[in-house]
DNA sequence: TTTGGTTTCTATACATGTAAGAAAAATAGC
DNA sequence: GCTATTTTTCTTACATGTATAGAAACCAAA
C-alpha cells in the first residue's frame, strides 16, 4: 500500500504486509466485533493475505495479542497528575494501570505477561518503584513491592474477568453457588453465616482498598 | 467395571463410563505424561469410549480441568497446625493453599476460577475469614480481605507460571529483556539503574513477604 | 542472461475442542 | 411382546492454531 519507488536495499521478496498493518487490522476487528472474532484466518483475509503469511511478522497468536495489548496501553494509558505524598503516588500509579487494563475485556488471555512492558507502562512502574524507595524501602524491596502490587493487580483483573465470562456463558448455577448453598455450619460456621451474602460481597469493587492495604503493609515492614 | 446385578431403577441407556472414571484417568495421564498430553480424544480412548461421550459427564475441557484441580486439592491439601496468633493463622492458611497450587504446573489454565472451592479448600477460606474477624475486622471487610489475598495469591502463581513457561518455550531473548536492555536513564532512572538486576530480583520468591505485608495492611486500616 | 542467495508468501495437512444429530440401550405403560 | 420415553453413546463435521514444504519475488554476482 505504501512504498512505491525508493530503491530497495534488502534482498529477498518484498513484504506485502507489515507488522503494523497486522496490528492495526487486528485492533479494528477486536474493537468492532470483539476478541472472539479475531482469528488468524479472518485477520489474514482482512489484510489481504494468507494465514501463514502472518507468521512471518508475528510469532503466533499469543504474541499478536501481547502486541495488541501494548498498542492498547500505548494509546489509552496517560500519565496522571501525581499527588504529593510518595505513598499516594504509588497507589495512583498502580490504580491507573489497573483501571485501563480492567476496562479491556479481551485481556484475559495475555495478562499473565510477566510485567506490562510497553514504554508507556514502564513510566508507571518507574513511579511505583521510585516512590517506594522514597518512602524508605531499599531498591531491592521496592522491586519486590512492585511485584507484589502487580500480582495483586493482575490477579484481581484475571479473576474478575473470568468470573464475569463464566456468568455470561453459563446458564446453570455456578459451582460456587451450589457449594455455598449447602455448607455445614458446624464445620465452616463463618462461611455458612456469610453464604447468603457472598455473591454480593465478592461483587463489590474493593481493588483500591486492597491496594492501599498492600502498600501500607509494604511500607510498614 | 463395577455394578453387575442390582436392578436398575432409572430408565435410559445405562452409562458405561462415570465422571469418576474420567477424572481418575485424566489424573493418571496428567501425572504420568503432563497436561499437554491430556486431550479429549486421548482421554476417551483411555477410558474406552469416544470423545463426545465424555461431554455427557463433563461440560467441556475447562470443567474437566477444574474438577481435576479440586481433586488434586482434595488429596494434597492437608490442614496444617495453626499458630496461636490469629494474624499468623491467616498467613499460614493462605501460604498453605499457595504452596500446594504453585507446585501444580498444569494449573494455569484453570486458576482464574473465582475461588478455589473444593470442600477441603473451603476450610482454609474459613480460617482466613474467621481469623480476620478475630483480628477486629467486620465480617464484610474480612471477606474483602480474603478476596484481596486470593487475588494476590492467584496472580503470583499465574504470573510466575506463565513466565516460567515462556522461558522454557522461547529460545529468543524475552521482550522484557530487550526492553530493559535499552532504557533511557533520563526518563526512567530508577529502572535503568536496576535493569541489570531485574531478572534476578523478580526471580526471588517473595510470596510470603508480600502476603505478610498485605495482611498487615488489611488489619491496620 | 544465468545462477545463487535471501526473504516473503502460499498450499496443504494435522491435531484439537466441540456442535448437531442419529443411533443404541435401557425402562414404563399397554 | 410392542411402543413410547429417556438417557447415553457414536458418527460426522467444522473452526481454529500452526507445522512443513516449497513456490515466488527480489538482489547481486558470474
Amino acid at each position: 500500500m505504501s512504498h512505491s519507488s525508493a530503491p530497495r536495499k534488502t534482498p529477498g521478496r518484498p513484504a506485502r504486509i507489515s507488522r503494523e498493518d497486522i496490528i492495526g487490522t487486528a485492533r479494528r476487528i477486536v474493537t468492532e466485533e470483539g476478541a472472539d472474532r479475531l482469528t488468524m484466518r479472518r485477520l489474514a483475509q482482512e489484510v489481504g493475505s494468507t494465514p501463514m503469511a502472518l507468521y512471518h511478522h508475528v510469532r503466533g497468536k499469543e504474541e499478536l495479542l501481547l502486541l495488541l495489548l501494548n498498542d492498547y496501553a500505548e494509546r489509552t494509558l496517560h500519565r496522571p497528575a501525581l499527588p504529593d505524598q510518595p505513598r499516594e503516588r504509588v497507589v495512583v500509579a498502580a490504580a491507573a494501570i489497573h483501571d485501563v487494563l480492567a476496562a479491556c475485556p479481551w485481556i484475559v488471555e495475555v495478562l499473565t505477561a510477566d510485567d506490562l512492558m510497553s514504554t508507556t507502562a514502564l513510566w508507571f512502574v518507574e513511579q511505583i518503584v521510585d516512590n517506594l524507595v522514597e518512602c524508605g524501602l531499599t531498591p531491592e524491596r521496592a522491586v519486590h513491592g512492585y511485584r507484589a502490587i502487580w500480582y495483586y493487580t493482575a490477579g484481581e483483573i484475571l479473576v474478575r474477568a473470568t468470573a464475569a465470562r463464566r456468568r455470561a456463558t453459563d446458564d446453570q448455577p455456578t459451582y460456587r453457588e451450589r457449594v455455598f448453598a449447602d455448607l455445614d455450619p458446624g464445620e465452616l460456621p463463618r462461611l455458612a453465616r456469610l453464604s447468603g451474602r457472598w455473591a454480593e460481597l465478592t461483587a463489590e469493587d474493593t481493588y483500591r482498598d486492597g491496594l492501599r492495604a498492600l502498600v501500607d503493609g509494604l511500607l510498614a515492614s
